[in-house]
DNA sequence: GTCTATAGGCCGATAGAC
DNA sequence: GTCTATCGGCCTATAGAC
């Protein structure tokens, strides 16, 4: 096997031990972040040694961006495999977004993790650009979906696009990094089933919680 | 002074060491997280030698929760200041909560900062009770509010109050946690000013988007 | 591609002088 | 209450055999 040593190339076939690492990093990058896993834990998850970590990856870092990179993949995969049908005149590409997301997230819970970490840090290092990126692209996503629907008169053209937007696909997110904590917090039984907590969240800002007399 | 070393007691009165010490330990643990920080970051910021900070915390454990606790009080504390005027057969107990629980969020931003690491941690350990105390009680506040406002026929009856207070104590959070995203983000301009965002999500939230023709 | 062994450094924590 | 000096351990990363 003439391939370059320390695989930055993710395209490629991996080896079967460096697949291995690449899901146990995954896991525990996800779990605990950057800093509290060593390449030591890693290893002994993996079944491993230390040193074949190391000649599959260059650095701890080559290997967490590895990781990340291959995280971020999958979530802007998750965007395109959304249904967008077209010549609909009503809010179901908007909603369907909005419940295809979630899901998106509740699906790869150690990717949506990584990202978040990397979101949390403050160093303008690593791979914070990345988790942006994805974030961002998502964001713009969104943004068109509205910009459709207040054309069609869908929606208020009053309302700020990017608010809009920003709200649907932030609801998401506090919806998924919370989830640990609703089952300790009384009264919250909308986390049972997400499809229905996408479904209620978009009817309630569609038609607002106001009670018109 | 025959006080106690190792003051887990934070009530009392601390040294000008101890202080400085809590004051550093704040700002790193919450940019960075807890293990990407150690004793000698801390100690070499904070002026003061490595032992002397054993000296007044009796491990790295114990001094990140001591700050960790005045950031929950400090949280709790602004939750209490809120202006809650009751007679007042309105939206606006409500409305002022949403827009002072966000000027909370970004008056105290190391203090939010560090309920968010131990809300990402997934180790049972530590501190993270005490961050979902606090953001339990955050949401309990909110719901009592929503419901209050549905006893006056002012909300819909038929929107569950926890869904409600979940999105309002959520739509703030998120928009702390991405607000370094948002100058890379096009189109983001609601993040200027806080008290218009507030009040543009609110009213969106009040009175949906959808276009009634 | 995988291993053992080890280098060299930083970690949290302690001892003990002042 | 503050310091210097130090301990034992774990860290990332490398050397080199197979």
């Amino acid at each position: 096997m003439a391939r370059p040593t320390h695989a930055s190339d993710t395209n490629t076939a991996l080896s079967k031990g460096a697949q291995t690492i690449l899901e146990v990093a995954e896991q525990l990058f996800a779990n605990n972040g950057y800093n509290s896993v060593s390449i030591n834990d890693i290893a002994q998850q993996a079944g491993v040694s230390k040193a074949n970590i190391f000649h599959h990856f260059k650095s701890k870092e080559g290997l967490f961006m590895a990781v990340l990179k291959i995280a971020c993949e999958r979530s802007v995969q998750a965007l395109d495999a959304t249904p967008s049908q077209s010549p609909v005149q009503s809010l179901d590409p908007l909603r369907n977004f909005f419940s295809s997301n979630l899901q998106a997230l509740l699906a790869h819970p150690r990717s949506t993790r990584l990202i978040q970490w990397e979101l949390l840090m403050n160093s303008e290092q690593r791979g914070k650009r990345l988790a942006e990126e994805v974030f961002t692209e998502t964001f713009n996503r969104v943004v068109d979906l509205v910009r459709d629907a207040q054309s069609q008169d869908l929606i208020k053209s009053e309302i700020d696009a990017s608010l809009l937007a920003f709200l649907l696909v932030g609801i998401n997110g506090f919806f998924f990094e919370t989830r640990a904590v609703h089952d300790h917090m009384p009264g919250i039984e909308f986390s049972v089933s997400p499809d229905d907590y996408s479904a209620a969240v978009f009817d309630l800002l569609a038609h607002g919680f106001e009670k018109t007399n």
